[in-house]
Order: structure tokens, then sequence, then C-alpha cells
DNA sequence: ACCATGACGTTTC
DNA sequence: CGAAACGCCATGG
């Protein structure tokens, strides 16, 4: 807050893309903002984005492994994970079964 | 300007 | 194969 939340904002608007049935990793999204550097940021503005009164996927939003590593996060535990089986997702230990099959690349599907 | 934080990623042991 | 260290960079204090 009191600032535009320039790189959150950023985020915010690529991960809302997400299409139904879609993940995509945090440092795609960096990459795809121009700082593939900043995939911390990705994670820390999904941190924020729960914080704020935003609707983002960020159930969608995995690491490069496919693996859930900020379901502790959200509400529960377990709601990240039934939220990508719900999507038709098979979640293997907490990571996404055939998760390139299933990535969603922001610089490939957004022009 | 400096230090601390962080839902990552890569390399190294 | 698993854990730890390092790098990287934006935001807040």
């Amino acid at each position: 807050m009191m600032k535009d939340e320039s790189f959150f904002d950023k985020v915010y608007d690529v991960v809302r893309q997400i299409p139904y049935g879609k993940v995509t990793s945090y440092g795609a999204i960096a990459k795809f903002l121009g700082a593939a550097r900043s995939s911390r940021m990705v994670g820390w503005a999904m941190n924020n984005s729960h914080t704020e009164n935003l609707s983002v996927p960020a159930h969608r939003v995995v690491n490069r492994n496919g693996l859930l590593t900020g379901k502790f996060h959200f509400d529960t535990p377990t709601l990240m994970q039934e939220l990508l089986e719900n999507e038709g997702h098979t979640l293997t230990d907490d990571q996404i079964k055939d998760f390139d099959n299933v990535f969603w690349d922001p610089a490939k599907e957004i022009f």
C-alpha cells in the first residue's frame, strides 16, 4: 500500500490470466515481467495478495518443480492441493503430476 | 544508504 | 537423494 504496487500489480495481472486447469511457476512469471531473477518477488506478491482482498488464483502458481511450496500460506495447508485437484490436476506428494503438460507459459500465451 | 525479509532457483557438498 | 549455501532483486524499516 501507499504505492502503486508496481511489481505486485504486474504479478497479479499475470496470475489472474492463468486459464482453468493450468499452472505456472514463479520464475516464469518473473521472467515475463522482465525480471527473471525476481522470482522471489513473485512469491512475495502472492503472499501480499492474500493479505489484500484480491482475487488471485495463487494455487495455480507453484515453484519450478511443480511443488506446492506455498501451500502453507493458504487458509489451510490442504486448500491449495484440493483446489488444483478440483481443476483436474493430479497431485503426487504436493507435486503436480504431468507438470510440463499443464504448464502455462505467460510469455507464450500472452503477447 | 544499509539491513532484513521472502510462496524461488541454481549449484554444491 | 537431501540439505544447505549462495545468488538475485523488490519492498519495508
